[in-house]
DNA sequence: TTGCATTTAAGTGTATACACTGTATTCTCC
DNA sequence: GGAGAATACAGTGTATACACTTAAATGCAA
């Protein structure tokens, strides 16, 4: 490989993994969507060996799932799953609260208030992006590495169907509400409010996409969400 | 190799993760021990390739750790560490304990109750076998795959040092105390107990071997008690 | 046209081989 | 004998090649 600084260079190793979850995490890659190794390797200009290891990886994180006949899929969760992962991520981020206010500095408050702030206007996309980025920030303060690794493996694994709740159930004006809400709580140092906020974001939410679930009589389908995003990996790596 | 289906058989492949896994939380792999691929793959009787998947799964479950330098060890937890996940452990399983009650048959508790009796008069190294096995078998009945995944993920990499509590600490006794009251509230479909025992239960632990890492003021070293069934991996896997 | 057998293709699993990196070791020169 | 340079070594990263499995497609016979 002759230095092609350029377009088409070979993702390096450790990215490979990480391109493959966000990909997944913002349904580019849908649900139950078959990850064939030598697409994958020849869309990052790599060999099989480092897809396999990034795989087996995720597979790990829970993110994708390994069939019986050895090939890998994006995880694709039921309904109950989806119910039971937002409940724990109540439980996580509710269990931060009195750390991440205990540890804030005021700084770290003007920080995630210009970030809630930024939030106000966007569209249901751009809007999810930033959502993961506050809350990842929020588990950043806590200062528990651990809990915080757990917490986000869960958004990770919730965020295509969270998508769903913002882009069909129209959760986005609610819960920025509460994020607003949050900040000032976080400013006032009323750790029990946090806690109780960050229990009834991830319950509503929870309750919306149950009952969306219920009447559409069928899995929780981000792919409905997802499709409209859809491209191939190849035209995402290649941006 | 030639066809020997003997001792030493090439391992097949979805068990070197599990191999792995098994020898670090046993004590048998220590702490920040260096996992060479070669030796590992000699030992197991199979090429690099496979082991270093194995390896990039348990990084992803937080049990190996790659350093700068791409070496993988077996992931040394700080004090703190060590504490957040005992709390973290507590959590998830007293948020379990409802579950936990609501779904478990007669035959369920009785078959716990046979477990806890047989792990009376067990010596410290088999009774954190069986010990492992009992909380697991109580995750299973919640039903709650995800949290209970993710609880027996913070339950293998706080093992090493768990045996530190039982083996250095004499928790044993109190533990298996508790055991048997966990088995009565059980039985008595008191969720509200069980719950409250099994806070009790990892937080007695996690403040006994805090107060351990503080007198012996260094980091938490399950090392000293993994020495005496220290063997080398190939070792274990002739057995 | 349908049922079955055969072939083909697509995919995975992994062993081998080679390139690269950092470190320890040895050798040389002073 | 000691300091520095050159070498050897121990490891990792990954591309290639090949064996194996499964499922689809094809072709043949009834």
């Amino acid at each position: 490989m002759e230095a092609s600084i350029e377009s088409g260079r070979a993702v390096q190793r450790p990215a490979i993994a990480e391109v493959l979850r966000e990909s997944i995490r913002q349904g580019m890659l849908a649900p139950g969507q078959p990850l064939i190794q030598a697409s994958i390797a020849e869309a990052m200009g790599v060999s099989r060996i480092p897809v396999r290891e990034a795989l087996h990886a995720l597979a790990a994180e829970g993110l994708v799932t390994f069939g019986e006949d050895g090939g890998a899929r994006v995880t694709a969760l039921a309904p109950e799953e989806v119910d039971e992962l937002w409940t724990l991520r109540a439980l996580l981020e509710s269990h931060m609260a009195p750390a991440i206010v205990r540890t804030a500095t005021p700084a770290d408050v003007a920080a995630l208030r210009e970030l809630v702030v930024a939030m106000d206007d966007l569209d249901a996309t751009a809007w999810s992006d930033r959502n993961f980025s506050f809350h990842q920030e929020l588990h950043r303060l806590a200062e528990m590495p651990h809990v915080g690794d757990a917490t986000g493996r869960v958004l990770t694994m919730i965020e295509p169907y969270s998508r769903v709740a913002v882009t069909v159930l129209q959760e986005q004006s609610e819960a920025q509400a509460e994020h607003h809400q949050m900040i000032e709580a976080l400013a006032a140092e009323d750790s029990d409010e946090l806690a109780r906020l960050l229990l009834h974001h991830s319950h509503r939410a929870r309750k919306a996409l149950l009952a969306y679930a219920a009447e559409t009589a069928k899995p929780v389908d981000p792919q409905a969400v997802a499709t409209a995003a859809a491209r191939s990996l190849a035209d995402h790596l290649g941006a």
